[in-house]
DNA sequence: TTATCTATGGAATTTATGTTGCATTGAAAT
DNA sequence: ATTTCAATGCAACATAAATTCCATAGATAA
């Protein structure tokens, strides 16, 4: 009486739903089997397609997939379909390792614990972005702009400000020759006027933009100043303004990004023209 | 008569949208301009949501996202969606792919490519060490003390400013009262000097150890003030005065060491601490 | 200012999608 | 052979989603 126990515990992730079909692919019925090897073989299928659609491609009926969900502890077939989608979401292949372990470390079990894990995956996320979305043309070109300039204008407000913070740190060790912008007010545009073709400026600004730094770049763009600029969307005005521009969305938890990524990306670039320099003092 | 230009052809494919959208982005009426701004920055959202989730997300109307997809020749939402949905199931961002991008990708072949592969490897180990050296009950400590305090202190200088200038961005965001000390030289005595028990204080210091924050640090801890640090050394002079603190050391690539786990640390610490106090603030 | 056309928000409409119910089939047990 | 129960296919149903329509607000030109 009362079938209660049909629902015992949806697994909660795509590797949990794995190991659960592998167990009872044995025990079941034919048409749910046939389901079960199709899953598994297409899960970009049963991401994207209707129910309609993965029952006419597996050859069984729509009810089979409602029913396959059911039978593995979810409450319906659009259930099950958020793991498969969950999936290919938080695709940080290669790491999954690692993220299943945050999620089962320690940390979880208290409550600033996922916080922190949360925070963790997402600079993972993030690294994983800019790997792929930095063409590696263009990041020569903005070494090769960067190291040829005399004095380097670092432009960054707000929120980007810790990154030309810690670049400006850098190139101090570096003997590399800087100006900080935004340091204190009012001294910018007697910093900035000093600034000609023969130098450059690298902007960072990410929404909601600073309107000074955007500001300040397309002034020296207008003087013949070449502009290397890191922003978050495609949609920048900085880019309007710089020869060479990147774009670099960092990933977020629960609305927060921190600067993972960018860091690293700042540092790259940092060393990159650190080096060119040193070879070209060398070379000639 | 009979408006039959208004299909001329759709993109096919993702890339091919971007550039168009990037193309009239300009001469896009204000909505329309929010959704490609949208689109673009989360392609993921639109892969996977509904019409109407990506238009509250995106805060436009479901009919905006229907006039959007027309605009650019698609028939409506769904047909542009496919292009997105494509998009993540050709790009098997899979996980022999990423290493082989990173080890192997176009990077490597310029000069500067190893540096930037080197860079992403690094930020990647880093967050791999913090997720392991992190102890959650030292976390849950460190939010706590500063959580309870009415003005926190943020101690830093050299390579460890831009993380508290970082969070000081962040604190001013979340309406934590903060002070940042370092920011002119001379003042922060008599900023150090108004600190009391009812305080805290965050410190952060890299070998080799700027004097400086370490001494601030101690007269703070001697005047009842409770210091939570970060250092990448168990033997910091930090940890003596710290009534938590933590060690993270950053990997490094080829001597240079990033900030990226640092960065991830510290706004996980600046949201935890935010969240705890909103809390406190509902329950009493 | 007025007229005209575009852009926008919100509701109505239509489409299609997931789910449930029911009759039938097939298999196992008596 | 007969009974019983699970499994399956098919069609009706209910729901949710995309799309279209219309009234209004905003901008532009006369």
């Amino acid at each position: 009486m009362h079938e209660m126990d049909s629902r015992p515990s949806p697994p909660q992730d795509f590797d949990g739903l794995k190991v659960l079909i592998l167990e009872r692919k044995g025990q079941l019925p034919k048409r749910l089997a046939q389901v079960a090897a199709y899953a598994l073989d297409n899960p970009d299928e049963i991401a994207f397609g209707t129910a309609a659609s993965i029952a006419a491609s597996a050859d069984v009926q729509p009810s089979t997939l409602v029913r396959f969900a059911q039978h593995f502890g979810f409450e319906g077939f659009s259930s099950l379909q958020q793991i498969f989608r969950a999936r290919l979401r938080e695709r940080t292949p290669g790491y999954d390792e690692r993220l299943r372990a945050l999620s089962g470390n320690d940390h979880s079990r208290l409550e600033s614990g996922s916080i922190f894990n949360g925070f963790v995956a997402a600079g993972h996320r993030s690294l994983d972005n800019i790997a792929g979305s930095v063409a590696p043309e263009s990041f020569e070109r903005a070494v090769d702009i960067l190291a040829g300039a005399e004095t380097v204008y670092l432009l960054a407000k707000r929120r980007s400000y810790p990154i030309t913070a810690y670049m400006a740190y850098a190139f101090g060790k570096l003997k590399v020759r800087y100006q900080l912008a935004g340091t204190a007010a009012g001294i910018d545009d007697d910093l900035l006027a000093m600034a000609g073709p023969r130098d450059a400026a690298f902007a960072v600004s990410f929404s909601p933009y600073a309107s000074e730094s955007v500001d300040q770049a397309r002034l020296l763009a207008s003087r013949k100043v070449p502009v290397v600029s890191l922003t978050d969307s495609a949609f920048s005005p900085l880019a309007e303004s710089s020869k060479v521009w990147f774009e670099l969305v960092e990933a977020d938890h629960a609305g927060f990004r921190s600067l993972s990524a960018s860091m690293a990306f700042a540092m790259a670039l940092t060393v990159a023209i650190a080096e060119k320099r040193r070879r070209m003092g060398v070379e000639g």
